[in-house]
DNA sequence: CTGAAAGCGCTTACAG
DNA sequence: CTGAAAGCGCTTACAG
């Protein structure tokens, strides 16, 4: 199998030019604004279509620190089947961004250092063979993040990351926006008394939906009935629900659909009737919604369009001469659905 | 941002020592068994520590020749959003493969020639860049494969490929074997009169279940009532169940859970009770099962094992000198559901 | 418009 | 055990 690739040479000789032309020819927007006769170009067109040529993108990378391709990494497994849901939409905007701008994507899956993902390995940075790459993932590493910012490599975040001393790329999803917006919906709808049942994890995207609901809660003037609880779905108890429903909750914001599963059963088992006596939302996309349930009020996370942004970001940062990072929040979309109804009882206003 | 990284020549000087020995240091597995002096080597590493030196992996690469990059080749999308669980266990293999023999993948994004992706654009294998591939699609243009196998470039199909002139890797499903089994199930339950609706396509999987279907409709002495309905699922109708019903037939085996849907759809319009009346199974995995329905009687196509195996052929094609075709054939796993009851009635057994 | 040549940063026979 | 040198396959000033 071993039979040997043509080269750029070998074009070069059966063109009866030499390799610089060959490379102009293939390169026409490259640097130096030369040009090639039409005649020649033809001629070097017939060689590399008759030779099948297709030029070494290891060797363009090292002669001209371009390769035409972007990477992907993932601090996770890409295609965890568990996950499917999270991640395909992210993927799909990827692809198409890269098919729409003529570019290869790199799946990075040879950085496994004894069992988890690192860019980094013996200090070398994986990722080089790409031009740019988009990382995807819950939890990146913020060392590693720091490391590729200080070098120099182009790369975007899916989800904004915060990152001591480097200004990080990224392409995020208006979490705090669409959280505000639920809460003004339930405002609407008469709860006053709104709680906020959020994971253990204070990544970026958990804080700017507590972010988000804190700020709707002031605007709305119930800052001080504001409640966060930070749980695990499977640490929310009994007694939490409770204490909710003694605090004349009314309304509660479930992260996730894993918390709202939990809290589902929970309301059974304390004897809460839900939504008539408390109304929830999900902070997301409910992933696995409970099928036999009416749809929950949640919101869509724009996810396919949010890898193809990236994909968008990250070709412009490969171009860009001076680094300025790429920060872009997309909008969610509010969806409202059958677990959000008026409130119930007499309702307390401020005095 | 562009602060020069030490090289290999940097460490070399720095060491007083040859790049030949730094390289040698960094690479104590490679080819020439050769061996540096202790004294040397601490010199190395400690010029190597002092420059924060990290070797170039693109140079790298094009020096050793091997880039150690899979491609991944797709006819259709490879992130299609409603074919999302079909493609998904293909991926996940093909992810695990790669992780954990160490090699990239490359999914090749660029390759669109008006709308629809082909392998050769302008007479040229596009495939090139990576050391080999594996390709995805239920239709691959046959006349592109053969190109391939006829320049030598290794590659391996997921599904069973006939190609005319070409012997062509692949690594299948036993879809045939699977197929028999559901009939002996059948015929076990009692069924004596079974027909197959099958896809208005005669592709290799198609040809692997009919022949799989007629094979054990022999051994049960039943091969002259073997029914062969080729349709596409909106093209069964009324009249095809009437008929069946007509000719005796108690069981049916359905291709595609689109041909059960409109199976069951056809079977209430015209009053057969299913599956008391007629038992029916799906030849592959239900990917939207009636939910609420109970389970169908299928098999398991293995996946994410096939992905994973392509990886491995695909490795060991790539390395091997003379070339031999790697044909798999992995089996499926029975599935046994609600949709197949013993048969009703008085059995009619031959003479 | 075209070519000869240097260079990208490594690896690897080939000589000492 | 070590070094000088060729080569991997490209791109890109620099001269014509």
């Amino acid at each position: 199998m071993k039979s040997r690739r043509p080269t750029q040479a070998d074009v070069a000789r059966r063109a009866g030019v030499s390799t610089a032309i060959v490379s102009r020819v293939l390169n026409p927007e490259g640097k130096g604004t030369v040009r090639v006769s039409p005649e020649t170009e033809a001629r070097v067109l017939r060689a590399i279509a008759e030779l099948g040529y297709v030029p070494n993108p290891i060797a363009r990378k090292l002669a001209s620190g371009r390769a035409r391709l972007l990477g992907v990494f993932s601090f996770e497994s890409i295609f965890p089947l568990a996950q499917r849901d999270f991640y395909f939409p992210f993927l799909l905007g990827i692809e198409q961004g890269a098919e729409a701008n003529a570019f290869d994507l790199l799946l990075f899956t040879s950085a496994t250092a004894q069992g988890s993902r690192s860019i980094f390995r013996d200090g070398v940075n994986t990722l080089q063979l790409a031009d740019g790459s988009v990382l995807l993932g819950r939890k990146p590493p913020k060392d590693e993040l720091a490391r590729l910012a200080e070098m120099g490599y182009p790369f975007v975040c899916l989800g904004r990351r915060e990152v001591d001393g480097a200004e990080v790329s990224y392409i995020a999803a208006d979490y705090a926006g669409a959280t505000a917006e639920i809460v003004r919906h339930l405002y609407d709808l008469g709860h006053r008394t709104i709680a906020l049942v959020a994971g253990a994890e204070r990544d970026e995207s958990s804080i700017d939906r507590e972010a988000g609901y804190l700020r709707a809660m002031e605007a709305a003037d119930l800052g001080r009935s504001a409640v966060v609880l930070r749980r695990r779905p499977d640490e929310t108890s009994e007694s939490d629900v409770r204490g909710l429903r003694a605090a004349g909750t009314t309304a509660v914001l479930l992260e996730t659909d894993d918390h709202a599963h939990r809290f589902l059963d929970i309301a059974g088992a304390v004897g809460l009737s839900v939504p008539a006596e408390m109304s929830f939302a999900v902070l997301g996309d409910p992933l696995n919604p409970a099928t036999e349930a009416p749809q929950w009020t949640s919101f869509h996370i724009p996810r396919e369009e949010m890898g193809r942004a990236s994909i968008e970001a990250l070709i412009a940062l490969i171009d860009s001469e001076a680094y300025a990072p790429y920060q872009t929040t997309l909008p969610c979309q509010f969806r409202p659905g059958d677990s959000t109804v008026p409130a119930p009882g007499p309702r307390e206003e401020g005095p």
